[in-house]
DNA sequence: CGCCGGGCTTGATTTAAGTCAAGGGTTGTG
DNA sequence: CACAACCCTTGACTTAAATCAAGCCCGGCG
């Protein structure tokens, strides 16, 4: 594993405060692969043998029943996922599999165990991350129980707005077909969604979108403020 | 408070291996407090100051947003709840009310931090209850996402057959009304929901389930066991 | 340069679930 | 014991979103 990865990684939240002892043992387990595009790396129902560190390309997280799939995340480098699972020793519930092609460090999910039960400092770093995920899925969750997909849409948007190009417009970050999986709706009606958002501040032209009125899209994606 | 309610918090997985004077002295800050019904605990949006126990009686976790309002988990005694949103000292993401008198312990959130920070096991164990937590949210999640009304009524009927009553006819634990809400739907579809299940092993009349085929029941909630 | 092929859009139609409205049953209470 | 209140059910109807079916557009490749 190369010097740079290994400093990405000690940099996230889950691994800065770490005793370096520790780290280094986790290290010496853990090692870097990379993947294609298109592959599966977890089945949902199978044991969590690793915790996964993204460190490159794109990574989607879904669920699958009876010949039906929703994506329930996308994970961008550099982030740690399967964690829940790993700590739990417990099947996955999700799987997962790569966007793009994939550089991925996969630590052993018994040493994970280990470090967390000797490390006090991780132990709590831990726990944070979990908490952030759970109120991420609460956050998640009352969005499909409570709005409408134009509603999921508009908030959507203004969460990327934010976090990317800003009011100047910016590039979706994904296909169009995985965000309407994201959002729970079908391509369909993620198009019909976004030609009614015209009225409501919004210009889209394939992956481009400029938010035209800020306000007006706010009124619509949280009439009061306290979902998220 | 009293001797048998500190026993039944110290019981918890969540304290259970907490070191003794951390203990104590959490249980210093706390104290015992009886509700009414029908009392809003936490309201989402405001700063989580407590955390709570519920030692007796039954409360409803539940989002609003625009004059909705869904229910997100009804809690149990004896069980703990808001640890995310104490130990991210952030604000609720979910309300809380009491749907019967209740009695609740509640433990300032800043001592709660202080003793995650300080008490290596009781870190441990609060990483455990998270990511059990993110867990449920996610087969909840799933459900909402992958599953019908009909279908996700009949995994319900399922898991409760399996925790209460057994084969032999069990009681819904709530009013039809909360597992509408909690299930996703209005009440008159959980009355149809029912209504449809006659044809796949199931027999209600008021709040009284007996599951007559439970191989029947099993192939319409879950295809395959993957989901759960 | 042209012709796939996949992703996206659009229109027509169906369907699951919500809404509205009324009535039945149960429970608690004066 | 009767009445009110609330929960639940049922029926009629509406609606949001899914499905089905073309067609369009754009990028990759022969």
């Amino acid at each position: 594993m190369h010097d740079h990865e290994l400093r990405e990684i000690r940099d996230l939240d889950l691994f800065r405060n770490m005793a370096t002892p520790s780290f280094e043992a986790l290290m010496q387990a853990a090692y870097s692969q990379d993947f294609p595009a298109e592959l599966q790396l977890v089945r949902q129902g199978m044991r969590a043998n690793f915790l996964h560190v993204l460190t490159a390309g794109r990574v989607e997280l879904f669920a699958e029943w009876s010949d039906q799939q929703t994506t329930m995340a996308i994970v961008e480098p550099v982030t740690s996922f399967i964690l829940a699972a790993c700590l739990r020793d417990a099947r996955h519930l999700m799987s997962a599999r790569t966007l793009q092609p994939c550089k991925l460090v996969l630590i052993p999910a018994a040493d994970v165990r280990a470090a967390f039960r000797r490390d006090p400092d991780f132990a709590v770093d831990a726990a944070n991350e979990l908490a952030a995920g759970y109120r991420s899925m609460v956050r998640h969750t009352k969005s499909l129980k409570l709005r409408s997909s134009r509603e999921r849409l508009a908030a959507f948007l203004l969460r990327n707005a934010d976090e990317h190009g800003g009011s100047r417009g910016f590039s979706l970050p994904y296909e169009k077909k995985l965000i309407a999986s994201y959002l729970g709706m079908t391509p369909e009606s993620l198009s019909r969604a976004f030609r009614a958002l015209a009225e409501h501040g919004v210009h889209n032209q394939g992956a481009r979108v400029t938010i035209t009125d800020v306000e007006k899209l706010k009124a619509l994606a949280s009439p009061n403020a306290l979902i998220e």
